[in-house]
DNA sequence: GCGATCACTGAACATTCGTTTAGTCTACTA
DNA sequence: TAGTAGACTAAACGAATGTTCAGTGATCGC
């Protein structure tokens, strides 16, 4: 394990920035935050990187690197482990919050993933372990949501289910429904009748949680 | 069907906001923006809002309002149309982006989304139509994630698939497949071995979308 | 007709933003 | 040892931000 010491000055700019940048976004973090986060002046960064946005970039590349390079491990591990580390977990969610936040860069390389999952699905679906799909594309792009989109929601899935998805045991307990609702789908009959459907959005929602006394203002009228 | 001008000017306003906070977050629209969406002056928001963040409180009331509304409809819809309006989605696409940016008021929300699914697919599992599960809160919240995740991830599914999840005709195909998964799973049997899984993350990454040099900034140092 | 009220605006406010500049300090090189 | 190069910073820059203020024009009750 190597502590923030250890690593040279730009790169510890560009870890302080892509934990921001994943958390925060890119247009809430500003430069002196991600400065004082790293340590130096905000002079500096621009120094080293030229602009916010070449600092951005800088973390794209380290992103793209990052994964280029555990890619070339693929398919060796020895272990079962399919967790994620926390450095992977920090750069996903980076890539996923530049996607959200409609990235190009970052939409191209979520596409990738969609793109290489797909094609694992169908190499696995001529050899019979993966049932095939009227729509191989937008099958894939769901997994993919629904592995990494939760990243960006941990904060309502923690309320809900008491599991910190950040962590290694919330992760834990969110992959294993995800493999459970794979195997087997969530209904007890192939064709069921949905109809009833447990998501109309009717029935969705409850009592006000806000503080607020929201469109009050809309028929009061100002404030002066 | 309304126009924008039969709006109250507090109405449009909110509803610019809207729109802007649901696609391109809080943070990164501006009061300006904002305004000039809405044909009006700056001042004028503040006039009537107090404030930028009350501006997103009365966001949040007229989501919150707009479901409690459409769930007194609930269970009582003639059609068999799962579909979400125009207006539906760019409330859930607020909702959603608010969730992600960690707003207290959009965490509990959805959080109550994911409570009441979890009451849905309770009831249809005592009768008999829906499979149990070992986590009942993790597989709705999921299940929640699966349908109103991708709003925030329209750019790189429509890359990835053609299809536009923003419109309806994007969405259908969105739900067909959701619907297709939850029939039966992806696997072919009920107890794969996962340890091939598709979603390692280490076979993710293909080639370098970007026209970013990246990492090199960080062996060559600085640029003077 | 008159005062009050309210929607609404232009201009300015203070602050924060990304960025630039001038300069210091350190380390290496000739 | 003089000189150069690069890491690094304090201070300031202009632009953009959220917000305030003074004022205009229309509407309404009296």
């Amino acid at each position: 394990m190597r502590s923030d010491s250890d690593l040279s000055t730009p790169a510890r700019i560009r870890d302080a920035a892509l934990a921001r940048f994943g958390t925060d976004g890119f247009a809430a973090t500003s430069v002196r935050t991600i400065a004082s986060d790293a340590g130096v002046s905000p002079a500096l960064i621009l120094h080293h990187f030229g602009s916010k946005d070449g600092l951005r970039e800088a973390c794209d590349g380290h992103v793209f690197a990052f994964f280029q390079r555990t890619a070339g491990r693929a398919g060796q591990s020895q272990t079962r482990e399919h967790m994620i580390t926390d450095e992977a977990m920090t750069l996903l969610r980076y890539l996923m919050r530049q996607a959200s936040e409609d990235s190009a860069w970052a939409n191209t390389m979520v596409a990738q993933v969609i793109e290489m999952t797909k094609e694992g699905l169908a190499a696995r679906t001529e050899r019979g372990d993966i049932r095939p799909t009227a729509d191989p594309d937008m099958r894939a792009a769901l997994l993919v949501m629904l592995r990494l989109g939760p990243l960006l929601f941990s904060g309502a899935i923690e309320r809900a289910t008491g599991a910190d998805v950040l962590t290694a045991d919330g992760l834990q307990r969110m992959y294993s429904t995800i493999l459970e609702i794979l195997r087997t789908g969530i209904y007890t009959v192939p064709h069921p009748d949905v109809e009833e459907d447990p998501f109309e959005l009717g029935r969705y929602l409850g009592s006000d949680p806000g503080p607020t006394d929201h469109d009050s203002r809309l028929t009061t009228g100002g404030r002066n």
